[in-house]
DNA sequence: TGATCCATCATTGTATACAATATTGGGCCG
DNA sequence: CGGCCCAATATTGTATACAATGATGGATCA
């Protein structure tokens, strides 16, 4: 049993995205993904196809495959699903937390102090997004998680896009809030961190003109 | 241009499965599909992946690929999804409706009542569902709106399922009420009244066994 | 000199061929 | 007679070949 092919592409160039060593706007080639891998431009183009459900890539018919640049608007529209899901999430993960569920929190929030003290914001960014979408498997939402899962992902371009002040990542303390409160099981408490964490998130990006620039392919991907 | 290809077969089975011609469980052999619309197997596969994102069908690999038959635990998370998106983006659209929306509602609705009345309850279920699906796009949120048409086609292998008494469909006077509600922009209203409309279908489902069985392809789409 | 047009090239879209895996049916053995 | 195993068949997974479309660059003409 071998899913391995495509599944391993799409988590490549998702983790890619995520970590931000893609940046929006980089062209996908079939051949060259596909040589970078080892396979056939099949294969590759149901990797991509993929990406493109999920709105991590763009596809343009005749011309190509790349990486997704969120509008402002879509960015804005992102961020209102995530208001509308996660904190009502959060409550349910609160009241079902397990000792174990936790533990993998708290290593989570161990492992992102240690990225940023790395200055692998990248990497940081991403643990920071594995944070949410583990919320949403603790309170036992497939559904529910499998939609935060994509909206954790294109934030992550939005992020890439809108993001002015990089220095400060305000997520740590609204996550370590988080925490204490799933803690104490206090579903009121978790929901409305969680609601306050998602606007000053969103408070921290200027929607208003994007950044950065395509990066290339073989440079992401082969480090 | 045409993505005509794929997206004529996406739509295609679509409909087929939202109208009810097509039953959970059924098998979609590529060659099949393929012979049926005059396209290679590469275009058929697009678009059952593309209808496997949607779990509208699902991917068995080695194996095939099968109209998706939602598990008692998946539909009590597609309606818990829909709690969640829909009485607020019913509220939304309330306070932006214009007078173009309502009459298209309007419109939706009669057609609906129609298809009753000929007792093609496929294609009414169908109208019902495009209902939900207007009100999402009135409140002028697109990325909810995907979602909620994705939960909306997952609900309509739910009904195939789990569907109890056939003969009423209560849905109507929710939508009704619903669309007067949003006709005087009463957005507390019509949150009220989606989160209500949900909860009555919910509860008009079985949800402990199932019932239905695989239909012929060909049957099923070359009436 | 600059812009436009056309030919060439590169890249994607689709079909087909081959390989790998699962299903099926018949024969064999107990 | 029933269960099991293996071969034949059908179906999916992947690679490659060909077709169609967009990108590129140089030559020509104003």
């Amino acid at each position: 049993m071998k899913e391995t092919s495509v599944q391993t592409i799409v988590a490549n160039l998702e983790l890619a995205i995520h970590e931000h060593r893609l940046a929006p706007g980089s062209k996908l080639s079939e051949d060259e993904v596909g040589e970078i891998f080892g396979v056939s431009r099949t294969v590759v183009r149901a990797a991509l196809q993929r990406l493109s459900h999920t709105h991590l890539v763009e596809l343009k018919r005749n011309i190509g495959a790349f990486v997704a640049q969120p509008s402002i608007r879509e960015a804005r529209e992102v961020f209102e699903a995530r208001a509308l899901l996660e904190p009502r999430t959060a409550r349910s993960a609160a009241e079902r937390i397990t000792p174990a569920d936790l533990a993998l929190l708290r290593s989570h929030l161990d492992q992102e102090e240690e990225a940023m003290a790395q200055q692998s914001t990248g990497r940081a960014l991403h643990l920071s997004g594995r944070f949410h979408i583990e919320i949403a498997r603790i309170a036992d939402q497939n559904t529910i998680a499998e939609f935060i899962a994509q909206l954790v992902a294109r934030s992550s371009l939005v992020i890439a896009l809108y993001w002015q002040r990089r220095g400060a990542l305000c997520d740590r303390h609204g996550h370590e809030a988080l925490l204490r409160a799933l803690a104490r099981q206090d579903g009121a408490l978790a929901e409305e961190l969680m609601k306050q964490h998602l606007l000053d998130l969103m408070t921290s990006l200027d929607l208003r003109n994007r950044a950065s620039a395509p990066t290339s392919l073989r440079e992401a991907l082969l480090p």
